[in-house]
DNA sequence: CATTGTCCCTGGAAGC
DNA sequence: TGCTTCCAGGGACAAT
C-alpha cells in the first residue's frame, strides 16, 4: 500500500526515467482510474505534452508537463508505475508511450487508484493537511491538529486533511516507538507524548524512505523491485510476533475500520 | 463542524 | 478437492 515514503520513492525513480520525454501515447485498457475526462480528453491531453519534472503531495503524485498541466496520480492500495517491464504486467489498466518508444506501465489489481489531469493542481490535492516531512510540521503544529479531537489518535494521523501522507502501516509504527496506545482520544495526548509523536512520525517517514518502501502488499517501485522498510516494522502487519522492544506478542485490534498492529505494554492505555 | 458508517474492488485466505 | 464466504483498506460521500 503506497503511502508518503513509498511515493516519495516512485517519484524519485520515476524522475529518472521520465525527465524530458514527451508523451507519444496512451492506451487505456480501464477507464477506471481516468477521472473526470474522457478517455479521449485524457489522451488528447497528454500526447505531445514534455514532462518538466515530478512532485509529490501526500499520497499523489503529480507529474508537470510543458502545457503547464499536470498528471496526478493516486495508486490507492495495489497501484503500481512500472518502467518498460521486460514481460507482460498482468493487471495492466493503462499503458503510457512516449516518443523514445519507453512506456511506463500501470497495473493495479483492485482498481481503486485515480488519475487526473488538470492545470491546476490544488484542485486534487489543495485540501491536503501539512506535509509532516516539511520544517512547518512542528510539534507544536501537531498539538494544534489535535487539540480539539475526540476521535481515536491512529484515526487522526490517517485524516489526511490533517496531515498529508500517513496511512496504515507508518501510523501503527509511528504510535509505538511514541508508545501511544491507537484509542486514545487524540485531544487526550501529553505535551510530552505529542512531542514523542511528532518525533516518532518523522522518524518513521524518513527510514522508509531511506528504505525504499515496504512491500506489505503489492507495492513495487517502478524498476519492479520491492522495498525493505517492511522488514524493519516493529509492529506494523506483525501481530503474534514479539515486539521489539518488551517479546510481549503484536496485538490486532480495528480502530476506524482499519487494522491496528500495537504493544499491549509498551503501548499501554494510560488516561 | 466533528464524527461515524457505507461503498468501491478483487485475489487470496479461510471455512465447510 | 472444490466451492463459498470473508477480508484488506484510502478516500469520497452520505448520514448523524
Amino acid at each position: 500500500m503506497p503511502e508518503l515514503p513509498e511515493v516519495e520513492t516512485i517519484k524519485n525513480a520515476l524522475e529518472r526515467c521520465l525527465a524530458g520525454r514527451t508523451f507519444a501515447g496512451v492506451r487505456i485498457i480501464d477507464t477506471r482510474p481516468v477521472q473526470r475526462l474522457s478517455p479521449e480528453q485524457f489522451c488528447n491531453g497528454l500526447v505531445g505534452r514534455r514532462i518538466i519534472g515530478l512532485s509529490r503531495r501526500g499520497k499523489y503524485l503529480i507529474i508537470g508537463l510543458s502545457d503547464g498541466s499536470n498528471l496526478i496520480i493516486h495508486l490507492r492500495m495495489t497501484g503500481a508505475l512500472l518502467w518498460n517491464p521486460a514481460e507482460e504486467e498482468p493487471f495492466t489498466r493503462l499503458e503510457f508511450f512516449f516518443d523514445d518508444g519507453s512506456r511506463l506501465v500501470y497495473t493495479d489489481v483492485r482498481r481503486f487508484g485515480t488519475m487526473y489531469l488538470v492545470t491546476d493542481p490544488t484542485e486534487i490535492v489543495g485540501r491536503l493537511g501539512i506535509e509532516p516531512l516539511n520544517g512547518r510540521f512542528t510539534a507544536k503544529a501537531l498539538a494544534g491538529i489535535l487539540k480539539s479531537r475526540t476521535i481515536p489518535i491512529k484515526s487522526a494521523l490517517l485524516n489526511q486533511e490533517h496531515i498529508a501522507g500517513i496511512g496504515n502501516m507508518y501510523a501503527d509504527e509511528a504510535l509505538f516507538k511514541a508508545k501511544i496506545h491507537p484509542l486514545r482520544p487524540a485531544k487526550s495526548l501529553t505535551p510530552a507524548e505529542t512531542r514523542a509523536l511528532h518525533g516518532a512520525i518523522r522518524e518513521v517517514l524518513k527510514k522508509g524512505i531511506r528504505n525504499h518502501g515496504a512491500s506489505i502488499r503489492n507495492y513495487r517501485s517502478p524498476d519492479g523491485k520491492t522495498g525493505t522498510a517492511h522488514e524493519e516494522f516493529a509492529v506494523a502487519h506483525r501481530d503474534g510476533q514479539p515486539c521489539p522492544a518488551c517479546g510481549t506478542p503484536v496485538a490486532r485490534i480495528v480502530v476506524g475500520q482499519r487494522g491496528s498492529y500495537f504493544c499491549q505494554r509498551c503501548q499501554h492505555y494510560r488516561k
